[in-house]
DNA sequence: AGCCGACTGTTTCCGTGTAAACAGTTTATG
DNA sequence: CATAAACTGTTTACACGGAAACAGTCGGCT
């Protein structure tokens, strides 16, 4: 079933949840959990995690980006990064390149199949949040993301 | 260091995140982030993460929760609340009792020493949030969390 | 030049959460 | 009543992500 399963009647609604309901880090997990659910109803025939996605994607719009740098800015950790760019690697979507002049750093690219991949599928990922935000209004699924936007200190780079 | 150390300059920044940057899926990502280290940078000192205090004030709120019904509504798996009830069994602060009606179901209690723990530690767990959101004003804040609430289907239970 | 420290990516190990199969219990159904 | 189906919690196996240690590379300092 969708989130625990369990055929339970409304005795789950009627439990207190007390300030944790305020809780803004309660909330997110909850968000996300929704968020999450979504995706897997609407692309689970890609096989692939949005987040997976975004990684190609970026590295789609910032060609040569540094793997370090990539992974700070997605906010993943290196260890994991090098686990997922050798995964695409080897699917022959992801290319790496060590340049000459600093032998430490790993430059990414797109390969041929791995842009064919991102235009194609571009639309399908980052698409699919705003067909879902159904108990939101436009305007105020627009200023959600503005004030986590602000949260999270992305405001100046849109 | 904080999030994945590196010192590199605004080379990081500089990098395109596209529509990524606009994808709730991701600002939620990045947002959990945030919180969870406010919270390890003020509460790291408490041999307890803020989802597993949670469940433990979700029963003091609600004597005798059925096991699976307080993991509906928190939305973790039935494995996952077993694990962490067996743990607290354990550490002596949840009892669980075996009702002779249904004898399928667990009810939750907390013990003596788990109310204490609750009682005393209720304020740092539940109040570190509205410290900790500086980037956002007051009513930006509860701007957000009404939104989330209202995302996630929380409206009518407060 | 040579050494020390910092940087970058990688590897290894471990904690946590999930999925799937399981066992005991209750309810539905013939 | 007997059998099948559904419910509830538990166990087991595994995938995912993080922390720490590691190896190669570069820069600074004497």
């Amino acid at each position: 079933m969708s989130a625990t399963d369990l055929a339970a009647p409304d005795e789950v609604e009627a439990i207190d949840l007390g300030k944790i309901g305020q809780s803004l880090g309660f909330l997110l997990r909850l968000s996300q959990v929704e968020v999450f659910g979504m995706f897997y109803r609407a692309l689970s025939c890609y096989e692939m995690k949005p987040g997976e996605f975004s990684i190609l994607y970026v590295i789609h719009l910032n060609p040569g980006v540094r793997q370090g740098a990539l992974a700070k800015r997605l906010m993943v950790k290196r260890a994991q990064m090098t686990k997922l760019i050798r995964h695409y690697e080897r699917r022959g979507l992801v290319a790496r390149t060590i340049p000459e002049d600093n032998r430490r750093t790993v430059h990414l690219h797109l390969t041929d199949e791995g842009t064919r991949f991102v235009s194609e599928n571009d639309r399908a990922f980052l698409g699919y949040i705003h067909q879902e935000t159904d108990r939101l209004t436009p305007s105020e699924a627009a200023e959600l993301t503005r004030l986590l936007r602000k949260f999270i200190g992305l405001e100046g780079t849109p």
